[in-house]
DNA sequence: TTGAAAGCGTTACCAC
DNA sequence: GTGGTAACGCTTTCAA
């Protein structure tokens, strides 16, 4: 067997220093051309013969050299454990990266699985974003927003539960839905609540604080809280309703709408009257809720437009603010539908 | 008023160098001990005073230079015009976003908004990644496909309807959904097919084609297909079942579950039996689909599991074929339920 | 109008 | 064992 030649002989790729070659000018005048500087007047003839040169070599300027050279990025960083799969979530993501590339970011989603805290924030602080916004999966501490804010980033805000020294924290407390969704169970008479918890992992920092709220507010008033943990798929659903009876509640908090949906139908199936025996409640108010007969009963919760959080990076880019704001952000009120 | 004096005095991030400074040695020292080089011994006190040194200062390496002089990256360049809303693609991303970043490569989703083709090429090349992975939102051309690899990326991989010159295509025709629908529907008798296109915008790539499939598998069998624009909200369904006997159709095919699922229930609300008088069908077999009453009819559809992707961009990135392979990787069979 | 050269932060080769 | 030095690709100041 003869060896194989080396196929496309390992092209490098092209420089500036090729195109100031084949265009018999000095890399001076090629970034001149390429990048329109004002300061300088460059001939149309060499702007022409720089261009096409450019073009031929397919010449691509490398974005780590220039940045290097620019001492920053305008990378705005985002974390994600995992993308929530909720169309609520998603919306939002989709609305803050499009609002930010219309703002001239370059968005990098940065999975940081297994990471904790503060070494994500390192492995972050390694791409020097000039903002990180952190939507609460991963727990940023006041370490981690101090190494990044040494690594150059001008902006860091958080969205969760709690606000975070140093950093621009969005409080979105999501104990005030378990709050909205208990008092609206408690006024509707039931006393006996019991609250779904997602066994699927990742998706603790939603449904702890959600039962806490769900505690705090039936604290002093003789109602009781149960804790229930549930799959989302159908057996574990039914594995629920079935032994519903022995559990003796009158309403059930179900972590967000689609878990609702899945137990309201598995209690359904077991001859549970809703909301007559039990009423039912979810959370995030998705288009759905309102087809199902009956219709759920769900927490209707404000997220900022992806618009607002995108101007606000911006904002905080082009003047670092002296002393870091917290704005408390999220109003959460029940919407009664016929489940409750 | 007098002048704000300068803050923080806009400290310097620290280098490297800063960090052999302080520990009283060489640049190359700290390189060394930072990265555990196993070619060179380093006693163990310059180990300490360096890593010392490093802590104390808050250093972190920056990924642009080190790129830099590594000649390559690890990033995996992801392009989303915009994340498709639908749990099915959400779980997808969310699976190979996790599976590249336990292969260690930096995931970037990189919005191309507005730029098509070859212009959107162009600038994910800048950040040379070592891997691209379209899905399909945007249209890359052999063109496209020739710069990002001259520019320094192994592996290019698309998702789409269509294979592209020059990368890795995994074929992905969405028609096949809109023939399994149809060829669903017509055994059960039905020959009037109304086919439900969403009116958002950016839903034409996978809606197209389905409505495409419908109408290659009835030509020829006397059948027809009517198209019908919708929103994905409650007053187009109200609207469009409003005037649904004037359409005289007797099955729908609704682009995916969530649409099904609005106008199934807009059907009933006006009176319409489903499945006696139309049937319903959807696609991507959602949980919700079961739940519903009638169930819903729904169109499976198997997507490759996003660590077999990650694999795949591994296995070119170690080894970067010579030619491009192709493969169709979807199989869609209709998944009978009640509601057809 | 154009070119030479310095410097951004890193790593790797080669002396000491 | 450790340290100097060159090089990665780019922009920009300064000089011609």
């Amino acid at each position: 067997m003869s060896q194989t030649p080396k196929k496309s002989a390992e092209q490098p790729v092209p420089t500036s220093t090729d195109v100031a070659r084949l265009a018999g000018v000095s890399r001076a005048t090629v970034s001149y051309v390429l990048n329109n500087t004002s300061a300088v007047r460059i001939s149309e003839p060499t702007r022409r013969r720089v261009r096409e040169a450019a073009e031929e070599l397919g010449y691509v300027p490398h974005a780590a050299a220039r940045s290097l050279r620019a001492g920053h990025t305008r990378i705005v960083l985002l974390p994600t454990a995992h993308i929530p799969v909720g169309p609520l979530y998603g919306q939002f993501f989709n609305e803050l990266h499009w609002a930010l590339r219309n703002l001239d970011y370059t968005v990098v989603q940065y999975g940081s699985l297994g990471l904790s805290g503060d070494e994500a924030a390192r492995a972050w602080a390694e791409l020097r974003p000039v903002a990180v916004v952190s939507l609460g999966e991963i727990t940023l501490t006041a370490r981690g927003v101090s190494l990044l804010k040494r690594s150059g980033a001008k902006a860091v805000i958080t969205m969760g539960p709690q606000r975070v020294e140093g950093a621009h924290s969005l409080v979105m407390d999501q104990r005030e839905v378990g709050i909205a969704a208990a008092r609206h169970l408690m006024e509707r008479g039931r006393r006996r609540i019991g609250a779904v918890l997602p066994e699927e992992p990742g998706l603790e920092l939603f449904s702890k604080p959600r039962l806490a709220g769900l505690r705090k507010a039936v604290s002093g008033t003789g109602a009781r809280v149960e804790p229930l943990g549930m799959r989302y798929d159908e057996e574990s659903a039914a594995a629920l309703a079935a032994r519903w009876r022995d559990l003796d509640l009158d309403a059930v908090f179900a972590y967000n709408d689609e878990y609702a949906q899945l137990l309201m139908r598995a209690l359904q199936d077991a001859g549970v009257d809703v909301p007559g025996e039990t009423a039912v409640m979810g959370a995030d108010d998705l288009l759905m809720g309102k087809l199902l007969r009956p219709s759920l009963s769900t927490v209707h919760m404000e997220l900022p437009p992806g618009r607002f959080l995108a101007d606000l990076v911006d904002r905080l880019v082009a003047h670092p603010a002296d002393r870091a704001e917290n704005h408390d952000l999220m109003g959460a009120h029940a919407v009664p539908r016929e489940s409750s």
